[in-house]
DNA sequence: AAGTTTGTTCAAAATTTATTGAACAACCTC
DNA sequence: GAGGTTGTTCAATAAATTTTGAACAAACTT
């Protein structure tokens, strides 16, 4: 069901503030939706999808914490979509998890710092892809060794240049790790 | 029509060997065909659609470089995705075209430098994001700076930490143009 | 232990994104 | 200037990805 479905259901009894939809009533304020808004770019130019920019933001702007049902309340999205945001969210380690006296429900708030957030991406999006890369690579440069045909030296050299690139790649995360877990100043 | 559907067609008269798939003849060989899947593996992680992958590993591990219609017949795609792929790697700056004397077609070659890679993709890609996001951020603070309601602190605390991670980010790309540029020993 | 709450999974549906191919424009050539 | 190349554009199609929602499992409650 969507949101605007939603919203035209007038004939509900009992309303809790949490089954409304974010539009027809205040519950996440507009500049509250602006920023979420910001956090989707972002997320699609990480290659991550939109659900997941929603939630991130949501809990970026949000001043409390909050559970997986109040979170698919506020920004009208699926139960499922919530729960494999989260789990990816918390993957990466960009949202904590914890308890809250007196109810069952996981309750989660963003993970703020930027030093963290950096790692958890390179963690989980990209160094398995750069090992994978390179597993890839030295497979293909031991078929190049054999290769005695014409084009043998030139793939060499080619091959050599992409391991070149991986080596720097690879040294250019622990500076951009370190670089983000100094403390700035100004 | 897909390569493998192609690959099919044995009641062809006149063949010429750029109008063969990749497969069923030896122009693009086994190991090329493995790069080529190394960059679509690359660019996929980068956002970028799988044919522009194809182009520039094709050119990447080819010896020679070559116009749109060999492009086309080697890697078996349309025309149409070749034209838009090529156009977006010329602007990135991953691909440098020149004439040939005799030939009135455009001819491509790989620019292969990481350095200059990376430049283009900042540009191309990242900076205007960068740019879109830090006019949205301007706007929203500047509404946050008016809420006088009870959490308008809290939203001018996050965003004045967005701000913080903006910066850091620019900074944080200045150092990669930077490290990057630099001739590595070892 | 029957019922409730909380959260996950996954096949189907919806949405988004990429590719195709035919029409077209620009530019040569004879 | 008719015919042939080269390359672009864009609406239609295809492919890939995301979202949904209903079924389910686990854990708690009474």
């Amino acid at each position: 069901m969507s949101a605007e479905a939603r919203s035209a259901n007038q004939t509900r009894v009992s309303i809790h503030a949490e089954d409304i939809p974010v539009k027809a009533q205040g519950e996440v304020e507009s500049l509250q939706l602006e920023v979420i808004e910001l956090f989707v770019h972002a997320v699609k130019v990480l290659g991550l999808p939109k659900s997941v920019g929603e939630i991130y933001g949501l809990l970026f702007i949000s001043p409390e914490a909050m559970p997986l049902d109040v979170i698919v309340a506020r920004l009208g999205i699926s139960k499922g979509s919530a729960s494999q945001g989260l789990r990816f969210l918390r993957n990466l380690g960009a949202v904590q998890p914890f308890q809250v006296a007196d109810d069952r429900r996981e309750h989660f708030e963003a993970v703020t710092e930027l030093k963290k957030l950096a790692a958890g991406f390179i963690n989980g999006e990209i160094n398995p892809h750069l090992e994978s890369g390179t597993q890839r690579l030295e497979k293909i440069r031991k078929a190049a060794a054999a290769d005695t045909s014409e084009n043998g030296a030139f793939y060499r050299d080619r091959l050599a240049r992409l391991g070149n690139w991986r080596r720097r790649g690879g040294l250019l995360l622990k500076i951009v790790s370190r670089f983000l877990g100094r403390t700035t100043k100004k």
